[in-house]
DNA sequence: TCGGACTCGTTCAAATTCGAACGATAGCAG
DNA sequence: CTGCTATCGTTCGAATTTGAACGAGTCCGA
């Protein structure tokens, strides 16, 4: 049998899905003022947090998207000069992604609006005493 | 000038795109086994918690896609005799949205495996104090 | 070293999604 | 009542996304 869930369980379910669904939009809107969608921008958001370059296989696996999906929108962006392919040189089957000075330029752009955006609407409308609990839980959630 | 987010304010966005995109791809999988898209599943679930008919446009402006968009899936589930259309009395541009009893069949027997999935990934990782400040909170975030 | 199982990134066709139209209806100020 | 503006759901073409192939490369036990 399937215990229900409570009131409380309920209202926090939607409002997980709410926070989240409210925030996509907000920012999808945003990137489109820089002709971005939002899994290009995860591309070069996550291309930028690191010096070095990302497999496909790898990068797809942390975003919300196949590898297929990555393989077109990495092609995109590669047309737009904002990203690289390079072989790497420890396995022959991996296609390194990495960012182009253009790319970085961009991302240097986009990221400040966005920053401003995530804090509008997430973090200041949270209780700083309650962040701490907020960011644990959703951790435990995002947990494998 | 836009200040930075801190460790713990990055590591709380980060959290909620992760728990969002985790319980995202869990109930996707989970869904296909009834031939389901989560969009679909959105649509009869929301069609389920009221006994009336919902509008499209209402009903796009709930889930997370266009009205046009909404127009096609609601076309595939007409197909499969899942969903019915109906005109609204009150508004001649109205269509309003019901769900058919084999909705409400297929409705119920996604359902409990719905909400074991959501106990076992969101509602049971969180300390039972904890669920009201984390539902308080997201709800801020859902908050127009 | 061989062979089988796995992973890599890509290709392809099909399905889905989007945004900009559009015709029809509602609502409201004058 | 008459315009004007907004909202309704749909259509259309283009863009994106997916899943199932595939060829190539890696890994590891026999």
């Amino acid at each position: 049998m399937v215990r229900a869930l409570s009131d409380d369980e309920l209202a926090a379910y939607f409002a997980l899905r709410g926070a989240g669904d409210r925030l996509q939009r907000a920012v999808t809107q945003q990137l489109r003022a820089h002709d971005l969608t939002e899994v290009q921008f995860s591309i070069l958001a996550r291309l930028g947090s690191g010096s070095d370059g990302i497999g496909m296989s790898e990068l797809a696996r942390g975003l919300v998207v196949t590898k297929s999906g990555l393989t077109y929108q990495a092609g995109q962006l590669e047309r737009r000069g904002l990203v690289v392919r390079r072989a790497s040189t420890d396995d022959d089957r991996v296609v390194l992604l990495h960012l182009t000075p253009d790319g970085k330029a961009l991302l240097a752009r986009v990221l400040p609006p966005h920053i401003t955006l995530v804090r509008e609407l997430f973090i200041d409308r949270i209780d700083p005493s309650d962040l701490a609990i907020v960011r644990d839980a959703l951790a435990q959630v995002a947990r494998d």
